[in-house]
RNA sequence: GAACCCGUAGUCUAAUGGUAGAACACCUCGUUUACACCGAGGAUACCCAAGUUCGAUUCUUGGCGGGUUCACCA
């Protein structure tokens, strides 16, 4: 008979998890099969940015969190879609390399460039596969794998894009920008943050135009004096009493001496500063829709590296901040610095190098976003959401959302645009469908029109743009059109919180667009790790901790064991004991496998006509909770079916009903002992399978060791869920009540011993009440063999040591 | 400023309109045929206030505290 390896030491997961990861591969046994008769069930993965070789515990978390849905699908018998994939595609690469080599985009050309990115990613991406997914034992189908710069890709990225111009709902304009003076790039609202800092607000005086009234000057609280050369119109408050007489007289500007008239907006806060706002172009974003309102003046002051342009005169060439140092200079010294105050304030700035942003008018390409916000609200209800409450981030965001998507980004690395400009007619070329992927800086093109050479453009896609057809992307939609409709719309979509506002919306937003339909039936948002103290973990703040670490000291299951007690959408501080929980469970999980082989040496796998009463019992407890967890687990309740397996596993198999049915094994031949027996093999069985989506290197080894020749199945990860007929699920009062009458006898019985100090298997002589007695008469035997009863008598509870 | 989430034993977490169930830690006792990485048992908890209710930790409102997201000012 075989034993379990290791016996002495106990559970090793090192051996035995490589042994699995091996096994797994070879036999393929996570291949996804697109002519089984199965119902898909389809996931669309997120692609990890490949820019770091380590996995800290909140990523860590998420994978698998996502991983255990996946096997607990194949487990329901589902053929499930299950690719890996990665996001080695624009900013976040670009950055990587930047800073690992030593290269800057302003000095590689593009190719180049490019070509080391695309070199740098696809090491990373080996580090990734082979330390971090296949050591966690996830269940890709590494067959599936895509990566988000890949040629196909590029395709669907550009496929979208050329989708939507014909569309209409794809435009290039000209128009303010959210612009990052140091990546020298346009960017999304998504992708500004919010920076806390203090600065100055400065009370400049401005001449009046005319002469014609007594004041000949009026204050000005600005914290941007430096856009005075942009300055192209002031505003008051029509409720302003101060001003009333101001308003549609004109102001001569300081140190740039061009007028600016006044006038009035309700918008106008009377008590901030003085309660007159100068507006430039821009200074933020409320001078935009100041400037568009009104029609005012365009004065761009800003070149693209965020330096003055000619019309800064004096200050060109000159960066925001030294230009705003001299300017203030130079108004003190003509006595217009009247006083200058501190001021709290939040501005926008780039979320990968926190450089407060510009507007600056640009050419760019826009998907709209505003023109649908509605519908996509309604596309967010059509999706289910876990937990439900995240529904509300995403109608948020998009109730409150002020400008198109800008689509084009100032950047080598990332999916070209494909699109000419003919300079001469202004016509705009785009790709045929037939010819992409397609960088137009490779490829000429002549102007339809006039017929001379068109100029490529040099842009690249957001990288979200990509993203946002991750579906597509994941699925094979242009690559294999069959594949791609069986697997759409997807089962789901697992992600974090923290970019619902980008990854889940413009996905939403892509799939209304190019589909009209939602891209994923569920969305699951996993739990966010914080630190042991409450605080996000970053390798910046130096506070990670990595799950290598982990998995080395307590082994991959006890890793996905913590997972699995983590509740979608809530955030989780961690806390390093928790893994101790797990490693408890494996090795209980271990010996009680080693018990129950021990005794089932001479079982001949046959259920005997008549099963004991508390087997029985143990039967329809074993139904009726699997059959409570494959709902709990269905509805992607993780942690709620792992508290139901813990405490069928643990306090009813384990601590009770192994404990009754242990001398009756020993000693008894026959209908009697395989009664038990009988029951032993489908519990552990059945634990086991469902316990195989958490833990899913032990519970492959156990299945492996004793069950598959039994069974059948290549791995417990591709066998059946375990089902039960009606009537064991149902369960039936009678038996229920007598085996929860037995349970609590015994541990009244385990009690009186308790605190008799006397040890669990001291022989006594037991007096249970007439009731009791009548209700335990079919488990009387075994009754008496787990408490050690030498007799059993009729009268009050009453428990007697010898 | 707004929206959303959360506030349960020392710590972390679960369920629930009838005062709470785990885990880790703690205390007591126990170990001759799976397991001391064990077994049996014990102590310890629903942020505050008002309301709805026969009854609230659970529902409503307000407050306090923590978190996330969004908006913010010239």
């Amino acid at each position: 008979m075989e034993k379990l390896s290791n016996k002495k030491k106990g559970y090793d997961p090192k051996e035995i998890e490589e042994k699995y990861r091996k096994y797994w591969e070879e036999q393929k046994i996570y291949k996804f099969n697109p002519d089984s008769k199965k119902k898909i069930y389809s996931i669309d993965t997120p692609p990890p940015y490949a820019s770091a070789g380590h996995l800290h515990v909140g990523h860590g978390l998420s994978y698998t969190q996502f991983e255990i849905i996946a096997r607990i699908m194949r487990l329901m018998g589902r053929e499930v879609y299950f690719p890996p994939g990665f996001d080695d595609n624009g900013l976040p690469t670009e950055k990587y390399v930047e800073e690992k080599l030593g290269i800057s985009k302003s000095k590689t050309n593009r190719a180049e460039f490019r070509k080391i990115c695309l070199e740098e990613s696809k090491k990373v991406e080996k580090i990734y596969v082979e330390n971090v997914f296949k050591k966690l034992g996830h269940s890709y189908d590494w067959d599936l794998l895509y990566t988000t710069i890949s040629p196909e890709a590029q395709r669907v990225s550009q496929e979208s894009f050329i989708k939507l111009v014909k569309k209409g709902d794809c435009y290039r304009g000209e128009e303010p920008t959210i612009w990052c003076s140091f990546h020298e790039t346009a960017l999304a609202q998504a992708e500004v943050e919010d920076l806390e800092r203090t600065t100055k607000l400065n009370y400049i005086d401005f001449d009046v135009a005319s002469n014609s009234k007594e004041n000949k000057k009026l204050t000005i609280a600005t914290t941007r004096p430096e856009f005075l050369p942009a300055c192209v119109g002031i505003f008051v408050s029509p409720e302003d009493e101060r001003y009333k007489d101001w308003i549609g007289k004109e102001l001569i500007v300081p140190l740039f001496n061009h007028k600016v008239k006044i006038m009035e907006d309700k918008k106008v806060d009377k008590d901030f500063g003085t309660g007159i706002v100068m507006i430039c172009t821009f200074g933020d974003s409320t001078d935009i829709e100041w400037w568009k309102e009104y029609k005012l003046d365009l004065k761009s002051v800003l070149n693209l590296d965020g330096t003055f342009n000619s019309l800064g005169g004096k200050y060109e060439g000159l960066k925001v901040e030294e230009a705003k140092k001299e300017i203030l200079k130079d108004l003190d010294k003509e006595g217009r610095l009247k006083k200058q105050e501190s001021l709290n304030q939040t501005v926008g700035s780039c979320w990968r190098c926190s450089t407060p942003v510009e507007y600056i008018v640009t050419k760019q390409w826009f998907i709209k976003t505003l023109d649908y916000k509605e519908d996509l609200i309604k596309r967010g209800n059509e999706i289910k959401w876990y937990p439900e409450f995240m529904k509300a981030r995403f109608e948020n965001w998009t109730k409150n959302l002020k400008w198109n998507w800008t689509i084009s980004r100032q950047r080598y690395y990332g999916v070209p645009i494909p699109a000419w400009y003919c300079e001469s007619c202004n016509e705009i070329i785009i790709a045929k469908e037939s010819e992409i992927p397609i960088d137009p800086l490779e490829a000429e093109k002549n102007c339809p029109s006039c017929g001379k050479i068109a100029t490529p453009d040099s842009d690249v896609f957001d990288t979200w743009m990509t993203s946002s057809n991750s579906p597509e992307v994941a699925s094979r939609w242009l690559e294999n059109p069959e594949l791609y409709k069986k697997i759409s719309p997807m089962s789901l979509r697992p992600q974090s919180h923290d970019i619902i506002r980008t990854w889940a919306f413009y996905t939403i937003l892509k799939s209304h667009l190019l589909f009209n339909r939602i891209p994923w039936k569920d969305i699951t948002i996993n739990t966010f790790v914080l630190d042991s103290s409450g605080k996000g973990m970053s390798k910046s703040k130096g506070n990670a901790i990595w799950v290598d670490d982990l998995i080395d000291k307590y082994g991959v299951d006890a890793f996905r064991y913590w997972v699995s007690s983590a509740t979608l959408g809530k955030d989780l501080p961690f806390n390093e004991k928790e893994l101790i929980a797990g490693k408890r469970f494996l090795t209980k999980l271990w010996n009680v496998s080693n018990f129950i082989f021990m005794n089932l040496e001479d079982y001949n796998y046959k259920k005997p006509k008549k099963l004991e009463k508390i087997d029985e019992y143990m039967l329809q407890t074993l139904a009726y909770n699997t059959n409570k967890i494959k709902s709990l687990y269905l509805n992607y309740n993780i942690s709620g079916a792992r508290e139901l397996i813990d405490n069928l596993f643990w306090n009813i198999f384990a601590n009770d009903y192994l404990e009754i049915i242990k001398r009756r094994i020993y000693n008894e031949t026959g209908d009697k002992k395989a009664s038990a027996q009988y029951v032993l093999h489908q519990s552990l069985l059945t634990i086991l399978k469902i316990m195989s989506p958490i833990t899913c290197f032990i519970t492959e080894e156990i299945y492996q060791t004793y069950f598959k020749k039994i069974e059948g199945d290549k791995s417990i990860h591709i066998s059946k869920w375990p089902e039960f007929k009606k009537e064991l699920i149902e369960q039936t009062k009678e038996l229920q009540g007598k085996g929860n009458l037995f349970r609590e006898v015994l541990s009244k019985v385990r009690q009186e011993k308790t605190n008799a100090k006397k040890s669990m298997n001291s022989e006594i002589i037991l007096t249970l009440s007439k009731e009791d007695l009548e209700m335990l008469e079919e488990m009387k035997e075994d009754f008496a063999s787990v408490t050690n009863s030498k007799e059993i008598k009729e009268g009050k509870f009453k428990v007697e040591f010898i």
